[in-house]
DNA sequence: TCCTCTATTTGTCATTTGACATAGCGCGGG
DNA sequence: CCCGCGCTATGTCAAATGACAAATAGAGGA
């Protein structure tokens, strides 16, 4: 199911180049590039770590979207968040021991496979990087927060216009939007499971959406229609994104 | 509203004896001393992070109750997780600049407050201690996942079952239980903002589950009873915790 | 092209949860 | 000792959301 590719060399990242990821010294990026075993494929749809797997592999995401979940044991899915290039999959489990979640591809997904046993010497000689690292697993955690105030405290109606504009950011900010129209590799089914809510409830609360006026959302393809009411309904304006580490 | 203590020296440091925490050797102890700016009392109630504060301090938690929260510009608020002694308080605001979350005291609470600027030369002198900062923070987010798949997917009856279960383990380990009992210093209101359920809702789902003989919840007095159907209903099961680092 | 499969859409009805009102209870202050 | 206040408890009704059923629409394969 993962297919290995031809490795991008980390100095020629194209990720590197966007505003978003702050700068490495060249230093940084050749024990980047030491670090890194190789690039893989995986196909849309496909599992990328599976729920209690232990000791899963070190990724980060290179291109494509996949997303962090959880099940109950009935089959009932919360989808924790979604993954865009330049997250990291798997060091939570690395920390703590095995994955306590499982990890999709949405679309093909390209990730860099890292060596878990040269973790210890990126925080024994590299501490800025280990730095970045923490940077990345807190700001992790910022984003689930939010997500857990929507979902307990958002109406149906402000949930959805709140991940829709979340999702809008985070891809302007990588690149992947043109104008106001961007790529959602993202189906009801995982809204409502990212949301919490019933597929037919998201189903109806998107439509009642664009009937508003706020989106355009056809055949994966979303259009922005009036930001300034996204942010109202959904209560979130947020400054412009800090750069961020990138691994 | 924050009031100086004198301090207990780390190497004595009653929670260093708890089997939950991993040791450290005495060099790495002296060095949290150092970090250690001093020792302060927040009473009940008080609020020890403001949301939105710029440049918070960071503290751990010696003893007491916390919660973390956040608040829509209606007043809604969620609250994100429950802060025990050992936890970390301000790191992620100090990681991201400033803190998206308050932060409440629950009882009256004793917190090390430390030097922020010192926590460079943690990453850069103790790489063990800096991984134990990661471990922390990657350690945190699994809670948050949990929270939210309670508030996304599962009922109310099964939440309110969780959530319980939850603090009744996490108290356990800290030696904060007495038999199958333990003071919950949590009111019905905080249970339902950390649920996202609504007061009156979650009043009535307590009953239920004492009604069903789950447990005994008078006065901020609760017993345990039945801890399989607990476990059962919440669909919760964890290995014992694993021996968590303590700075 | 037709067929099949999956995702989306819509309607109807059931259930869960929320809102409001009100009462009881326990604790602390005068 | 009484009073006031915050937390808990309970009943009734309303609103939000879920469950089920069924139709439609695209997308990809034979």
């Amino acid at each position: 199911m993962a297919e290995k590719l031809r490795a991008v060399p980390c100095v020629k990242c194209p990720m590197r180049r966007l505003p978003i990821f702050k700068p490495n010294t060249a230093e940084e990026i050749a024990f980047i590039e030491r670090l890194r075993i190789e690039q893989v494929g995986v196909p849309a749809g496909a599992s990328i770590v599976r729920e209690g797997q232990v000791k899963p592999p070190l990724y980060s995401l290179f291109a494509g979207w996949a997303f962090r979940y959880k099940t109950l044991t009935d089959g009932r899915r919360q989808i924790l968040n979604f993954l865009l290039p330049g997250d990291l999959i798997g060091f939570q489990a690395h920390m703590l021991g095995d994955a306590a979640h499982g990890v999709d591809a949405l679309t093909d997904v390209v990730l860099c496979h890292h060596a878990r046993d040269k973790i210890w010497t990126l925080y024994k000689n590299y501490p800025e990087l280990a730095f970045d690292v923490t940077w990345l697993t807190a700001h992790e955690e910022g984003v689930i927060d939010d997500a857990l105030v929507s979902v307990g405290r958002r109406s149906a109606l402000e949930s959805v216009a709140m991940l829709l504009i979340h999702l809008y950011k985070r891809a302007h900010a990588l690149g992947l939007t043109e104008g106001n129209e961007l790529d959602l590799p993202v189906s009801q089914q995982h809204m409502a499971d990212a949301l919490g809510l019933s597929l037919v409830h998201t189903n109806k609360t998107l439509r009642r959406l664009q009937k508003l006026g706020l989106f355009k959302l056809d055949r994966q393809r979303f259009t922005l229609l009036n930001r300034g009411a996204m942010e109202r309904l959904a209560d979130y304006f947020e400054k412009p994104l800090d750069a961020r580490p990138l691994l």
